[in-house]
DNA sequence: GGCGAATCTGCAGAGGTTGCAGATTCGCAC
DNA sequence: GTGCGAATCTGCAACCTCTGCAGATTCGCC
């Protein structure tokens, strides 16, 4: 996602007002690699900001997902995640912690799933790939 | 996963019951390639047998899943999809209305992502691949 | 036919997420 | 700096999916 200060711009842009809740979480979301949950997020703004409502953290994150901002991650059972990072890449899933973690790995297109592509009567707008298994901390006892 | 019958073996095998409920569900699942919901399943249910209770759909299918004759699919937000198909297989999943359906593309291991691989401290186990889209029926108006 | 254990049902409750309404705050014009 | 209207925030109730629990019922076997 763009930086805390080009998201103000962008919402400013479309007519959508800048308060502190929404630039807390601009940062918090910033470079980070936690995938987390809007639970999560929301621990971390009330340290800062005592008081903020969790109302408002689904709000936000559901209007950067609008925005294409951020990614939601449907994938992991139990709640939703976010994922600032855009660029293509896959993820990690640790099923017995439920840690993702981003990878890069030279897929090419995936059989005919390259986007816009079609596959007998079904119109391919984007692949998904999901590693699920162990991170190394949850590996190590087995 | 198995035939009813064959099914019927297994659960008596491992000291199970078989339940006129269960036999119901076990037909409702044979050769069934919509990816039902549990809700969808207890509606089919309550038709042949008006009074089967919610709750036994879930326990069955929570059974079925540990057993190892169904899928649990659960990268379709909302509800939890079964999958009876055990074969090595991908999904196509209709964002506009939620159908899920079964392709087989030749994908071969994906990076370094085979069963039993590592990428740096993390030890994969499976790999899901799923394509999003639209399903014939809506991305006709589109 | 009878017994014990497994199963079924119905309901209450947990966890994540959204709808709603009133109070508050932002952005802009003057 | 002030004032106004619209967007936003907060808190709560509600919704949905799924699970825990307890009592009634049924299955499998002797």
């Amino acid at each position: 996602m763009r930086t805390p200060t080009e998201l103000a711009e962008a919402f400013r842009a479309r007519g959508l007002k800048l308060t502190p809740q929404r630039h807390l979480l601009f940062r918090l979301l910033h470079d980070n690699t936690t995938h987390p949950s809007a639970e999560a997020l929301f621990l971390a703004a009330s340290e800062q900001m005592p008081g903020i409502s969790l109302r408002t953290v689904y709000q936000t994150l559901n209007d950067l997902v609008t925005l294409g901002e951020i990614q939601q991650i449907d994938f992991v059972p139990g709640s939703a995640r976010f994922d600032p990072n855009l660029s293509d890449h896959q993820h990690l899933v640790c099923d017995a912690c439920g840690a993702v973690r981003d990878v890069h790995l030279p897929l090419g297109p995936i059989g005919t799933g390259a986007p816009g592509s079609t596959v007998v009567d079904f119109r391919i707008d984007s692949t998904t790939v999901v590693f699920h298994g162990r991170c190394g901390t949850c590996a190590a006892p087995d």
